[in-house]
DNA sequence: TTGTATGCGTTATCAG
DNA sequence: CTGATAACGCATACAA
């Protein structure tokens, strides 16, 4: 037998609205019955039915967060996710979503229409998918994407400034003399994808460097898309001086690739990052990379949509960080 | 206005508990109604309201995953969880524990008194903390273990063999000709960390390896750990052959360390660490390890909270499974 | 095979 | 300031 709110009104002497008056802070209850009430409270050990709450106020009181795959960026957003949940009055629900897997839908079709949840933070790539698209549209849910794609008006989004990252981290290998430089892209659907490799080239149009088609190559923000992307770099007749991964998975792919046939970094090849995961900082020789800060990008995204769910007025539903080169020691000076 | 099972039934014009009937699969209801019936959910895109049912069936149909701290360990164990989530039939509600913060004491303390999870799983070091202990016993929540400190036979737990690993690890060292092996220990309050340290004095003894208390050095289970553990075994008189780091993430640190100043691995410095994480593979040059099948233990620990949460007889609710040396290129024979 | 009536534990309404 | 009573939307004895 649970204790309810109606055992605690009898205790204390009072009626239940009383009771749910001081639960819920509310005013307009003297403070000598107040205190009835919270004795009765502790002494019966009672605490409110979440689900009984929920149900009256057609409120789940949770947020629903919306992963793809399980990566180091995925590692990263819930690692800040994880940090700073315990200080909001929200529950965090765990949400993968498979486009390819069809029980994935249906499931992710019901938390929506069962008002499981109040709102939805929606990470990179779940936001390209077009049934998860519709079922947002349709459905009318709350939410803050991360580093969508689309940057239409209407969407609520966090994203870093990766155009001017990939502009920053080109300049600076330029500067230490590259001519030469590779680029590995992610999936062409990625929105840091495209900005970055638009930033790339941007920076070397800046500086008059011309552009070789064949120094772009298509390939995957994971260690195995940049392991193998490098592995064709290298072999050909005239390799790069340095590799701008898109992403630092694929950067630390290219490192091990230069490492395994003997190539000196960055004495012989520089090598170079994005998003300065901690694993970028750990591995030796420490990779240069560009600060996608995404521990604020998460923390920003999630509480601009404890703020969407409050109907405050929010200031700004789209909100762009800004990027930062981080030097580490995998690039230098170019060698001839 | 949100429609309700009241609205299904006038429109499929049956009462609300034959509707209760279709939407549950129970039986007793003949082909014909049971068509009208989903025809008129399908009509009025009805959702049954997921709160109401929590309140009358006295379930949450949510487990919840506590987690202390975010490191590449807690990512690993997410990461499994996500993978798994979508094949559940209970959503996974995110929680993390930090024994130190007050409020997060108090949110966890509101999460089982609210029953607003049915269960939950476990993972460390959050099992070691008082307040934590006391709370999960007084509550009486249904609950799976991973790798505990406590191995009680009321406890429900999986966990790796740390014991086993450990001495297949020392005596791989030993195979290759070192004597001289240091052992960088972690926490002492995790069982990981100290069933590690039996298995490699075991190995030592069972090769009549005569220990050695400056090799063991007390550290922890993180990148800074192994790194600050290996400067100082290095710089000293009579520096350790081979490295062994009671996990990835101090191994790493060591690695790091070793190639900073300038010792080359494995060729005059074998290193290696447990766990058997992503970067171990991912990192110059392949760091040798034990499998901790944590994919695995995630797995079976979910899995087994369900049997409990279904009231179903649970086969084993003691789970040890065994490690499994992995050998890549950071270790090696023994330098003169 | 189907339907009726009741309860789950809150919050909300509105009169005192 | 306080309280009786009605929702909230579903499941479930029990009756038909």
């Amino acid at each position: 037998m649970t204790t309810t709110i109606k055992d605690v009104a009898l205790q204390a002497g009072c009626s239940i609205k009383t009771v749910s008056r001081v639960i819920n802070n509310e005013p307009f209850v003297s403070a000598q019955t107040r205190e009835k009430v919270l004795q009765a409270i502790e002494a019966l050990d009672y605490a409110p039915n979440f689900s009984a709450r929920r149900l009256v106020t057609r409120k789940s009181f949770t947020i629903g967060i919306l992963l793809h795959e399980a990566g180091f960026y995925q590692s990263a957003i819930l690692s800040r996710m994880m940090d700073i949940s315990y200080q909001l009055d929200y529950d965090i629900l765990l949400q993968s979503y498979f486009p390819s897997h069809n029980r994935s839908r249906v499931k992710l079709a019901q938390l929506i229409h069962e008002r499981r949840v109040d709102g939805l933070v929606i990470t990179p790539p779940c936001d390209v998918d077009p049934f998860l698209r519709q079922l947002l549209a349709s459905a009318d849910i709350p939410q803050v994407q991360i580093t969508p794609l689309n940057r239409s008006r209407q969407t609520a989004f966090v994203s870093g400034d990766d155009y001017q990252g990939a502009f920053l981290m080109t300049e600076h290998l330029i500067n230490l003399g590259h001519k030469r430089i590779a680029y590995l892209t992610g999936p062409r659907n990625h929105r840091m994808s495209i900005d970055r490799l638009y930033g790339y080239r941007a920076a070397l149009d800046t500086y008059a460097i011309p552009q070789d088609r064949n120094l772009v190559l298509d390939s995957e923000f994971t260690f195995a898309g940049g392991y193998t992307a490098a592995k064709i770099m290298l072999f050909s007749d005239t390799p790069p001086s340095a590799i701008f991964a898109g992403s630092d998975d694929a950067a630390l792919g290219a490192l091990f690739s230069a490492q395994e046939l003997g190539w000196k970094v960055p004495e012989q090849l520089s090598i170079c990052g994005f998003n300065d995961l901690p694993q970028a900082q750990q591995t030796w020789p420490g990779l240069t990379t560009v600060s996608h800060p995404i521990s604020d990008i998460v923390e920003k995204a999630t509480f601009m949509l404890l703020e969407i769910l409050s109907v405050r007025p929010v200031k700004d539903k789209q909100i762009i960080l800004p990027s930062k080169l981080i030097i580490r020691k995998s690039t230098g000076r170019v060698f001839d």
